[in-house]
DNA sequence: CTGTATTTGTTCGTATGTATT
DNA sequence: AAATACATACGAACAAATACA
């Protein structure tokens, strides 16, 4: 997996890292019900701090991908929800 | 001991924290093998929040002063371990 | 064996300041 | 000016392991 994040281009992280997550949920690779990684995790695994983990995450919000319950988690969720 | 927060300079709160224990462990006041105090207690002690008590103590290990074991406690280690 | 307290682990929420683009 | 990104800091909730009475 390349999952590589470019500054340099116009596609701003926060986006590019959504789309990896996306991509994992579209495969199925994170089923509906299971969480997405962690806002720690995802600063850990990117090198991003965790504003731009943050934002990741509401754009997946946004596309209606995940909801996330407080304290707990960001979890995917079922397939039919984001159409 | 004045060990006074100061949050209108250029040091991380985190970073005088981790000072004031890195002076402690130095001076011998903290043995090697016995716990420096528990985030809690930084908590109260110098009036922050958990969150930048545990990025003291993650500077510390950073530095190799010290090796936390989880939900015991985090433990100075022999002088030799920092260089 | 059974609680209770302590301690670190993990997670998201919110805010501020700075720098860069 | 506005959006993006990073770093810092405080809050809050709950989990889990450990230690001990």
């Amino acid at each position: 997996m390349s999952r590589t994040i470019r500054t340099d281009g116009p596609i701003p992280v926060y986006v590019q890292i959504a789309d990896y997550i996306a991509a994992d949920i579209k495969a199925g690779r994170i089923k509906p019900g299971y969480a997405i990684p962690s806002e720690t995790s995802m600063v850990q695994e990117f090198g991003v701090a965790r504003d731009t983990a943050r934002r990741a995450v509401q754009h997946l919000r946004d596309q209606g991908l995940v909801r996330t319950i407080p304290h707990r988690g960001t979890f995917v969720e079922p397939v039919d929800a984001a159409e």
